[in-house]
DNA sequence: AGGGTAATAT
DNA sequence: GATATTACCC
């Protein structure tokens, strides 16, 4: 949905004045072309002879963005030569003759697209594309000088795209491909459903992903090497599509740096690192495992197809839990009640096609994990046992708006950032530092101090102010440090409904007193006294009991 | 089969 | 050392 009409309008200015090269025989069919280009506001130089259209684009090759060829039966050439030798120029060829071979032919020799003539508007007018796509498809050494005006013009609207449309994963990622993979990938394809491309073969290594479940691919790739023993569905990356070739052709730190690329497809980064990505990615793509065995689905995650072999290349993906990807996740995870926040639920309400189960429980696994550090027991919803308790209350926890299980979005407490906007997070690892102390939250420690707003990405931060529950804020008695160290909260973090200056919250204390009064045989939380031997009798003739049993010294027949 | 977690790999 | 994957158990 990149391109709606809206959006088109703000590229009005890129196509038009496109200079297209036009090489055809016919002068009555190149006069309609033209016609039509025209109509579209591309300029059109129209050549019908091979080696002057040659002669033209070397002499000046800014003057040309795009070729369109005919393929002549009458040249000798038939137009083949100029393909072959105008190989900086993104190059359509167009025939009478749809013959498949001269089309595989054009294709081969490095046409961008074969349209078949008669050459309708709705051919033409979307020639740009390959425009762009060369533009970003070259790296920018050897990019023709023609194309880099255009990539220039149109990077600036991938990235105010990007901004705009940042919570539409799918249309930020694939975005992003293309101001990444400026070098081979092919981004523009066709199969991308938002851009009304022409189908070009040679643009159809799929970078849209289809719904086809874990990793097949995998499966369908799995080598000899690993004597296929079963096709379960996680079987290891590396030893899986396109390892073994890749050990053939390449070290292993290609093969490393070709995975890692792989899962550079999520990734939402800055679109103006493309660049940079994008020579990273010229030097590191380099082998090319093919595996065309199963090339159905590329997936989102980490699987991308590879150019450079022309055929796609299916390496399993190792997930790279980018801010974005577990912004997703955690937007799942709050969707579902933490109890429901299983693998597969998770999965589903991600929509984020080739994430399997596993990459999700995975991430769960950790999710939790780093919860726990920060709150231990918290899914728990239950009093800690005494050892936790004494452990928790000797730490300082921050303090949190209150939630409750039953709300659906605002489940998660407050959690320290985990992998915030992408702009910060850039080469910050996602997960907070395992050793930030909790207990001392400083400024420094707590990732979300540097950022007053606070978003949905966060890790568990909430989102939207949070109803009271109808109990207790704070239901568990692990928060009353938190309590306490309120303040120190307070600098870094600007709870959404100013709760902090009330802690400590009268139900909370109720609730430690309440658990301490009802398990009188642990030691008692920090802050509390034991009740004087008045209000203990008090309290026990409020309720019927007026006459204390001598104590037993044993505690055995303490029933 | 799927969830949870420990072990292992990168 | 952190994180993702795999193995294994329930």
């Amino acid at each position: 949905m990149v391109f709606t009409a809206n959006d088109l309008q703000e590229w009005k200015d890129f196509p038009k004045g496109l200079k297209v090269l036009l090489l055809e025989g016919d002068s009555i069919s190149a006069a309609e072309i033209r016609a039509k280009l025209e109509a579209m506001d591309y300029n059109v130089s129209t050549f019908c002879d091979e080696n002057e259209a040659l002669s033209a684009i070397s002499s000046t090759p800014e003057s040309f963005h795009i070729a369109i060829v005919e393929v002549s039966s009458s040249s000798s050439e038939g137009g083949f030569k100029f393909l072959e030798n105008a190989k900086d120029l993104p190059t359509i060829m167009t025939s009478n003759n749809h013959c498949l071979n001269t089309m595989m032919k054009c294709i081969a020799l490095g046409a961008v697209e074969f349209l078949s003539k008669p050459l309708s508007e709705d051919k033409l007018k979307n020639i740009w594309q390959h425009v762009v796509h060369k533009a970003f498809s070259s790296g920018t050494s050897i990019l023709c000088e023609s194309l880099k005006p255009v990539k220039e013009s149109v990077v600036p609207m991938l990235q105010l795209q990007k901004d705009n449309e940042q919570h539409e994963s799918s249309v930020s990622i694939d975005i992003e491909k293309v101001s990444r993979f400026t070098d081979n990938d092919h981004v523009l394809s066709p199969g991308n459903d938002k851009y009304p491309a022409p189908s070009t073969p040679q643009l159809m290594h799929g970078t849209r992903l289809l719904d086809d479940g874990d990793c097949q691919e995998q499966t369908n790739c799995s080598t000899e090497k690993e004597s296929g023993e079963h096709d379960g569905e996680s079987k290891s990356v590396e030893t899986t599509c396109g390892n073994l070739n890749a050990e053939t052709e390449s070290t292993a730190q290609e093969r490393k740096s070709e995975i890692t690329l792989a899962r550079k497809e999520v990734d939402l980064v800055d679109t103006s690192k493309g660049e940079s990505v994008a020579s990273l990615h010229t030097q590191k793509r380099k082998v090319v495992s093919n595996t065309d065995k199963n090339t159905k689905s590329p997936n989102k995650v980490g699987v991308r197809s590879d150019s450079c072999e022309i055929r796609p290349s299916r390496k399993k993906m190792k997930v790279d839990w980018t801010p974005e990807l577990h912004k997703k996740f955690v937007k799942a995870v709050e969707q579902l009640s933490i109890d429901q926040a299983i693998p597969s639920r998770i999965l589903e309400l991600m929509k984020v096609e080739g994430l399997t189960r596993h990459n999700v429980a995975s991430h769960l696994q950790k999710y939790r994990m780093h919860k726990r550090q920060i709150f231990p027991k918290e899914e728990d919803r239950k009093w800690l046992n005494q050892r936790e308790r004494s452990y928790c209350l000797q730490r300082p926890i921050m303090a949190f708006p209150p939630y409750h299980s039953n709300h659906t979005l605002p489940l998660a407490p407050v959690y320290p950032m985990w992998g915030q906007s992408s702009s910060q997070t850039a080469g910050m690892q996602i997960w907070s530092s395992p050793g930030y102390p909790l207990w001392q939250p400083t400024a420094e420690n707590w990732h979300w101090k540097p950022f007053p707003r606070m978003h949905a990405d966060a890790w568990g931060c909430p989102v939207l102010p949070v109803p009271p529950p109808p109990q207790a804020p704070f239901p568990y008695s692990q928060n009353m440090p938190a309590l306490l160290n309120a303040d120190a909260a307070d600098h870094t973090f600007t709870m959404p409904q100013s709760s902090l200056e009330h802690y400590p919250a009268q139900e909370v204390v109720d609730k430690v007193v309440k658990e301490a009064v009802s398990k009188p045989w642990l030691p008692l939380p920090l802050g509390l006294k034991p009740p004087s031997t008045d209000s203990v009798l008090a309290e026990l003739s409020r309720q019927g009991i007026s006459s204390i049993p001598p104590r037993s010294s044993k505690g055995s027949n303490s029933g």
